[in-house]
DNA sequence: ATGACCGCTCATAGCGGA
């Protein structure tokens, strides 16, 4: 089965290339992020008409997630339980595993933090905590689970196009990096890492500079996998076809493979 | 040193993104 993440930066724009990418590529699960919309306006005939279901949760102007997938998902939750927050950043479901048994998939979108010295940044931290805390808790009652989306934090040099330039800036500084491996040492994986992939493999590219012509980017969008699910990792690889779509979103989507 | 590009908003400049 197939388990993707994309962020598509506007629902409204990118539905055709997200509809044009699932005919392309039959994804059980495909975790959205920054729909850029309100509930009301979330496409769900559209991809009705493709043969998908979906939860969502949006909000006006910014962020938003969604799990569009072939099969219902049951027990929902919306953001992290016992976090106070107004932004829509997390959608947890639970679907089918392909070989009888269930699989807890989670989607988010991370807190940008804007600047390592900045209130945004504070936020990401104490949203990091939270978030830690509560998958904890959701492995105990599923042992089965993906945690994907856009993480914006790199966890080394192979993930950003300039180690140097970029050390220590945001996505790159070493307390967003300790909280991402505080979600690793929870049990889980990062599945892109199981694999041999090629150099300078990144995930998102800025609209600026010709950035994707340059491969000037960072490798953001993560999906983490709980221990009894790597067996089953065959491939995970990140898509950069839709970034040559006119119009792109200035993310790819990761894409994981379960046999 | 700065801004670049993109999407959004009770728009027409400013914010947030990364």
């Amino acid at each position: 089965m197939k388990i993707a993440t994309w962020n598509v930066n506007s629902l409204s724009v990118r539905l055709p290339q997200v509809l044009d990418w699932l005919a392309a590529n039959p994804t059980d699960v495909l975790a959205l992020q920054e729909l850029k919309l309100t509930d009301d306006k979330f496409p769900v005939a559209a991809f009705a008409e493709a043969g998908y279901q979906a939860q969502w949760f949006g909000q006006k102007t910014y962020n938003g997630v969604a799990l569009i997938s072939q099969a219902p998902g049951t027990d929902v939750v919306k953001n992290i339980p016992g976090f106070e927050d107004d932004m829509s950043r997390v959608i947890a479901a639970t679907y089918p595993d392909g070989t009888g048994g269930q699989l807890r998939v989670i989607g988010a979108y991370f807190p940008n933090g804007q600047a390592p010295d900045s209130d945004k940044f504070v936020y990401k931290m104490r949203w990091l905590d939270a978030l830690r805390d509560w998958v904890k808790a959701e492995m105990t009652r599923h042992p089965h689970l993906v945690l994907m989306g856009d993480y914006n934090i790199t966890y080394d040099e192979l993930d950003m196009w300039d180690p140097v330039g970029l050390a220590g800036t945001i996505h790159c500084t070493d307390a967003e990096r300790e909280k991402l491996q505080a979600l690793t040492s929870l049990g889980l994986t990062d599945s892109f890492r199981l694999f041999e992939q090629p150099e300078k493999s990144f995930s998102w590219w800025d609209y600026r500079e010709f950035a994707f012509r340059r491969n000037r980017g960072l490798r953001i969008d993560h999906i983490l996998i709980s221990e009894n699910l790597k067996d089953r990792a065959t491939a995970c690889v990140i898509d950069r076809a839709p970034r040559k779509n006119e119009r792109p979103s200035d993310h790819a989507p990761v894409v994981l493979t379960l046999a």
